[in-house]
DNA sequence: GCTTGACGATTACGTATGTAGTCAAATAAG
DNA sequence: CTTATTTGACTACATACGTAATCGTCAAGC
């Protein structure tokens, strides 16, 4: 279940994560076009993605749909995960101080930030 | 220069970003013991790293001493944004929203974001 | 001086990934 | 019915990565 997914395959689920059930055929229309991606590759990610169990198909006459198994959020949440223990020792606010130093956040994501936060408080 | 760094090879990067010029040896010593890792595969690292320009080596003697070209805070910048880019639309507020939603936060992450976005703000 | 050990350079090998191509079966077109 | 097309299954191949082993050389001991 912790299946790693890699950028490619990423650009799949991005797709499905956004509508599905798809068949491979509509997966491949959907695709990033920047990306110049044969419908075969888009298949191999497909299978490659079914073998990792983070995709379900079902068949649909002589073809398959295909959904998602990892919610986009559980995803997000490891990669966050993943890259906050990577990188800032495990801690979220060195990552957002990282940000902020680094004139990442606009005016906007501050106050949205803060709204949030203010939120978040008893 | 936008050189990936893999998982393994910033092992050996955080190690140089602690303390550098350091030797091979003096390297591996220094790798998480919980990796596991023989000092040939330190020495592939290295090699890899160099060839990747993101290590420099001067000679010492018969031996190299090996220092880091990118600074660990550009190397976190750009991942996080490669991060931000993928899963959040390129907006860094969604992902401390979802970082709270998830959790993820402790009251001490977000009374130190807190005191931050204050410090920001003209 | 000959041997042994420390280093860097080169090579190895299996799995993952990017990026397809080929083949066979089923179906749609004619 | 025969042929062209669509679709999934299998195969391909180069590069990256994890994880070393081997080779050649130079220096340090004896």
């Amino acid at each position: 279940m912790a299946e790693r997914i890699s950028d490619g395959e990423h650009a799949v689920m991005d797709v499905l994560w956004d509508e599905s059930p798809l068949t491979a055929a509509e997966v491949a229309e959907r695709i990033d076009p920047a990306r110049g991606w044969s419908d075969r590759t888009v298949k191999t990610m497909l299978a490659r993605l079914l073998a990792k169990g983070v995709l379900a198909h079902e068949e649909d006459g002589r073809r398959y749909l295909y959904r998602p198994l990892v919610a986009r959020a559980d995803y997000a949440a490891r990669e966050s995960r993943r890259l906050i223990d990577r990188l800032f020792g495990g801690r979220a606010a060195p990552l957002v101080a990282h940000l902020a130093e680094q004139d990442q956040l606009t005016a906007e994501d501050i106050a949205e930030i803060e709204a949030l936060l203010k939120a978040l408080k008893p």
